[in-house]
RNA sequence: GGAGAGGUGGCUGAGUGGUCGAAAGCAGCGGUUUGCUAAACCGUCGUAGGCCUUCAAAGUCUACCGGGGGUUCGAAUCCCCCCCUCUCCGCCA
């Protein structure tokens, strides 16, 4: 959301920066939207005041005892006129909410202008994809022979893009969303939060999930609630409606929690394995700072991330996303990249954005301290990491030529193993 | 799920149809007094939007007493629906 006064007196300039992220605002169309309201809106408070003076001075009157029958049939008169009127003014609030809460966030102005990821600029790599004496597989071929992934039986207990994982296959994930909460929180200085996993759309309008993309989402049935997309969600929408003191920023939160997400429209990318699933697990990261801090936290936010894939040995790559790739909510975004011998490629693990103060006027989350008057504060968030695809990494980075896994320092602390083989899954006999 | 009690400004808390945007107290802010602190005293003190204004301030109007709808000339106050909190019962991890 865009502050009103901004947007109004800026229209130019901020249609100019919005087209290099591929979105056109219709000037005309917010202008006419505008002019409507403002008129209708003048046009009925008029009547309002007429009416608030009129029925005073009735109740004056019959306090003496005089008969005010013709005043009251006069203001009744006036009632139906607003009645009318303000039927209008809602229909046209409605559509200027609606037309603003549609419009995305600006990029700022160290964004890379383009129109999709291919314009992406790389701003970090660090290791070295590994080098294999055999053909590396694939997560799917390597979890199926081991026994630790099963997509079959899911597909079967739910549907496509869902998975079991047997045994150590689940204790890896496991494992890794603890290695990650224990990192962020003990040297990273974020506050474990574990948040609802449902939401309702208020929170969901609050981050700019809604009205727009409804159709990423599951929904339960008869009740306002759906399952959290992200942790972005609930962990943003805690300080919804309120003004923190400025002495507390920047707020530093980590939550583990599923994500859900009905992933209409992609139908026909990542369909094997578990890149892209309808439900995963992720680790996020939120803050909540001034305005002159987010850009500091922001990089800070991003290393904390790089940082899980550092400790675990896993090969990355940090690109800035240009204009025409980034979020909707976004001003700036960062994705990190986890090198993928199955698909021979970098694919993201983490995005990392800053939000300025677009989530925080819709959500309406200020800070104040001392004297100074409330402002809005700025958002920022980032997985650190989605534990789905860090298990994937893990999977084929540490394949070994017998087609075990063997198991990085820093995890198997939390893993109780040093390899993941055959003995470590599903066996029936 | 059933029964009951509640939801008022940053907080506490009055207000059951007519200058109520809302008493009072506390906190906050400005000032006086004071060697400093404290206290006392005086003043001030909600948010959003429209009009006016180059912008802002000032001024003025409108809306807001959990949310939505209704009755009425007029609603914090009466009626209906919903949400939330508390107590008891039921169920349950």
């Amino acid at each position: 959301m865009h502050d009103l006064n901004t947007f109004r007196n800026h229209l130019e300039e901020i249609r100019d920066r919005l087209a290099t992220r591929g979105y056109q605002l219709d000037v005309a169309a917010f202008e006419e939207l505008d002019a409507r309201r403002r008129q209708l809106l003048t046009e009925s408070e008029q009547i309002k005041a007429e009416r608030n003076h009129a029925s005073a001075e009735i109740g004056k009157l019959r306090k003496s005892g005089e008969d005010t029958t013709q005043r009251q049939e006069h203001v009744r008169a006036l009632g139906t006129r607003i009645a009318e009127l303000d039927a209008e003014v809602v229909n046209l609030e409605t559509a200027f909410r609606d037309f603003l809460a549609r419009v995305p966030n600006l990029p700022y102005a160290d964004v890379p202008v383009g129109m999709n990821e291919s314009q992406n600029r790389e701003v970090k790599r660090w290791g070295a994809p590994p080098q294999f004496s055999f053909q590396p597989k694939p997560h799917w071929d390597l979890g199926a022979d081991l026994q630790i992934l099963d997509l079959e039986r899911a597909a079967k207990v739910t549907g496509a893009r869902f998975a079991v994982y047997w045994g150590l296959g689940a204790r890896l994930e496991r494992a890794l969303i603890n290695f990650m909460l224990d990192l962020h929180t003990r040297e990273h200085g974020y506050l474990e939060v574990l948040p609802p996993f449902l939401i309702n759309s208020a929170s969901l309008y609050g981050t700019g999930n809604l009205p727009k993309f409804a159709e990423d989402l599951f929904r339960c049935e008869g009740r306002d609630l759906w399952l959290a997309p992200t942790a972005e969600v609930p962990v943003t929408n805690l300080f919804r409606d309120e003004t923190l003191n400025t002495e507390s920023l920047p707020i530093s939160l980590c939550a583990y929690t599923p994500c859900f997400r009905s992933e209409a429209g992609s139908y026909g990318r990542d369909v094997r394995g578990i890149i892209r699933q309808h439900q995963f697990q992720k680790v996020e990261l939120v803050k909540f700072t001034r305005a002159d801090q987010s850009a500091e936290e922001h990089e800070k936010l991003t290393h904390h991330a790089e940082t899980i894939l550092e400790r675990l040995g896993l090969p990355y790559r940090t690109v800035v996303l240009c204009t025409g790739d980034m979020g909707f909510s976004a001003a700036k975004t960062y994705d990190i990249e986890v090198w993928l011998p199955g698909q021979n490629a970098y694919k993201e693990i983490s995005s990392c954005s800053n939000f300025d103060a677009f989530q925080a006027r819709r959500a309406q989350i200020r800070h104040k301290g001392g004297k100074g008057k409330a402002e809005f504060v700025h958002t920022l968030n980032g997985s650190g990491l989605a534990a789905g695809r860090t298990w994937v990494a893990i999977v084929e980075n540490y394949q070994q030529s017998d087609g075990s896994i063997l198991i990085p320092d820093a995890l198997r602390p939390y893993l109780n193993a040093e390899r993941i083989d055959a003995c470590g899954g599903l066996r029936l006999r």
